[in-house]
DNA sequence: TAAATAGTGTCTATGAGACATTATGTA
DNA sequence: TACATAATGTCTCATAGACACTATTTA
């Protein structure tokens, strides 16, 4: 019988017998801000890197028993989400990235990172607060953060992290949660090039907006954005139907 | 000093105080073969799942100390690969595609499984042999394999691997990895057809394919594919310059 | 000479880039 | 009224889809 010597397998199966790495999640939580594409880092309170500013994540939590295995992959990211940022995962886009595992990149011990990104509308920059295992949290540009010093391999996260949001700019919705709940169109025109590094046309832009309105995904907002100029219309993206 | 406190707390500091997963690496290896999408299963000869085809795959080998921390995890990769289907990895296009980390995906432990996927040039087809845990290898119809049982979530890995390498035809050379070294126009146009899972008009993709000659990424090879009518002229993708 | 498949040409719709121009608010 | 920026329009070119047609080999 298959299942009875299965059955018997596992009650006899000691997963002492090999050594293990630990896994950390990470996550570069990404926001446009002051119209710069820009990452929150934690400063790190605890050896190593004691000090070093650092992406927020920590351990993913394993249960003690083949019964009980502890929390899912993605539960531990929106956990070290909540609790190092205080954002809350409902409101933010949060994905898996990519896994990091070279040996020797935490001088620990054998660390492997399972990386995450999350976009973060600006209007929710104000609930963000140090929490967990940092006692700061920071706002930096992406580019002064490559420019400095980082912990473990956290430089070549990032660089993945953007990498990925710009190519997903093109060709989803992602661009979502990166403005406002309503917004105008130069307002998504502005966070389109910061994160691709480059300038839009305005006239060319306004036309592929003009087609997400059209195919339903952008619907016109009441009121107009008032500025030192003339006013823009102001719009929302279309709630999921379900 | 930061550098000494570093030093003190790394070699005091305890890995064993925390539950740790089991680490793997899963491969799913997909091949064009009879004008379909194939993808390569191992047939386990150990609990569990004993006796049901699976993704080829094991455990990351960690080093017992924080100075040896044992293989990267894409040398995991191409070891694993190596070892259990005998296809040299120098040969054949190997990427990390998600990290599936569901507690409860494995019934011995908690195991975190990195999966890649792999394209194998049908040249290659015959040094393919079972080794390793894998008693029995076999090629099957993407389309077949998620019919049937299979072990863990290999089911989902499986899906995700075709997604991607579906989308990465139209934005890369990965069809590279899914004909052989020289190669008709059909051929490759067959290729695409398969992973695509759709009809192409032949006249539109010369034209495709005319402009890969023209911007020099794939050039004429000698002589002429003899079949049983009109003969085809022959390609080749131009090497790499470095 | 028929069958099969390689290879070419053409028409059209669509979308992107590069502009120039108009409209409407505030200082 | 000047200035800033929102909003619209237009020209051109590159590309993709649909489809008709020609060429060359083997059986």
């Amino acid at each position: 019988m298959r299942k009875n010597s299965e059955h018997q397998f596992l009650t006899q199966y000691r997963p002492e017998d090999f050594a293990r790495p630990s896994v950390a999640v990470d996550i570069v939580v990404l926001t446009v801000k002051s119209a710069e594409l820009c990452v929150l880092l934690v400063q790190r309170n605890e050896h190593p890197f004691k000090g070093t500013w650092a992406l927020p994540g920590g351990f993913l939590r394993v249960g003690p028993s083949a019964k009980e295995q502890g929390e899912d992959l993605d539960a531990a990211a929106t956990r070290e989400l909540e609790e190092e940022t205080g954002l809350p995962p409902a409101l933010v886009f949060l994905e898996q990235l990519h896994t990091f595992g070279k040996a020797g990149r935490d001088p620990r011990m054998r660390v492997v990172s399972v990386a995450y990104y999350a976009l973060v509308r600006p209007d929710l920059l104000p609930l963000v607060r140090p929490g967990g295992d940092a006692s700061h949290v920071r706002w930096t540009s992406v580019k002064a953060a490559l420019e400095g010093e980082l912990a473990f391999d956290h430089h070549g996260i990032i660089e993945a992290a953007t990498e990925r949001v710009a190519e997903k700019l093109e060709t989803t919705n992602i661009a979502k949660s990166l403005v406002e709940s309503t917004f105008t169109i130069p307002e998504l025109r502005a966070a389109f090039e910061v994160v691709s590094g480059k300038k839009l046309d305005h006239g060319n832009f306004r036309r592929k907006f003009n087609a997400l309105v059209l195919s339903g995904v952008i619907e016109r907002a009441p009121g107009k954005r008032v500025t030192a100029s003339k006013p823009a219309a102001v719009y929302r993206f279309r709630p999921a139907l379900e």
